[in-house]
DNA sequence: ACCGAAGCAGAATTTTATTCCGTACGTCCG
DNA sequence: CGGACGTACGGAATAAAATTCTGCTTCGGT
């Protein structure tokens, strides 16, 4: 299925306020509810659209500490790496993990309650002997910039 | 103002499905429709929801290429900062900025339509004598855990 | 130019949000 | 110890929104 510059206007739209009316985005995109909002459900079930979800300022709840971790691990093979993702899947406070290229083999952001709980999971991380090789820690101090939508504009002009 | 448990719970609930309906909402929380969502309106004005957010499959749209940064600036005022900040700020592939400790200052993520586009925006900061000492590229080859909600059943137990 | 399919607008219906009001509970002060 | 006030709740009524349905228009293919 073919998204036309419409849907992308949704998409954009939907990113910046998950929970506009049906209506308003209509009118936004220059169409009536009923066709709108029949694209909007087809950018769901269709996966364009993976959920709705309410952004929460974690700092004013209590403290907490995020950090980034670089991982390598010790052996390459396919087995290496699903062992690796099967047991961080399972951390709550593992919220996001990317494979990348360069010096390392995983990019990942943690979101602890502080310092010892970061301390916590990485020793018992290390000591599963999961095969991790080495890594590197970057906590972050503060966060300037954390958008909650992607530069569709950028990647999807007209 | 406190947050009691209820409250966490809302936050939580909206997390995972920013677009729950209200009723629902509440009958998750055991409160009647009413106080539910004077709540989550209660939340809101008070900063602790600061918006709604749909999540995007930007892989189904087309391709597009993720990078993390690591940047270190030459000095180290407060100067520096705000300058670099000030640029960083006004590119809408910079999705993500952080201040961090451990070998660089900054920790960055861009979204971009691909290595070209990427290269190009970081020559550009570079030329700009923007304070930039030097950088180093993680390439996002996959991305097996994206979480957009915080784990704040970890965080605030009970 | 005709036929068929797809997408649209507008109205009707159903569901949901929102407001209003009366009540209960907890707290503070007399 | 008791009374009054403030806060939060539940339930009903109203307003708004989503959703469905119907008929029309447009576009593509033949």
């Amino acid at each position: 299925m073919k998204l036309d510059r419409i849907d992308i206007k949704i998409l954009y739209e939907l990113q910046k306020n998950g929970r506009i009316t049906n209506v308003e985005l209509a009118e936004l995109v220059h169409l009536s509810p009923s066709p709108c909002l029949m694209r909007v459900k087809r950018l769901q079930s269709e996966g364009y659209i993976e959920g709705y979800s309410a952004q929460i300022n974690i700092g004013k709840l209590g403290q907490t500490l995020t950090v980034f971790t670089e991982i390598t691990l010790k052996n390459h093979r396919q087995v290496d790496f699903a062992r690796f993702l099967a047991i961080v899947e399972k951390i709550d406070q593992v919220i996001e993990c990317h494979l990348v290229s360069g010096g390392y083999d995983y990019l990942m952001k943690f979101v602890t309650a502080g310092i010892a709980e970061y301390q916590t999971i990485m020793e018992r991380l290390t000591d599963m002997d999961i095969g991790i090789d080495k890594y590197f820690s970057f906590v972050v101090l503060k966060s300037p910039i954390v958008k909650a939508h992607m530069p569709l504009p950028s990647l999807f002009p007209r």
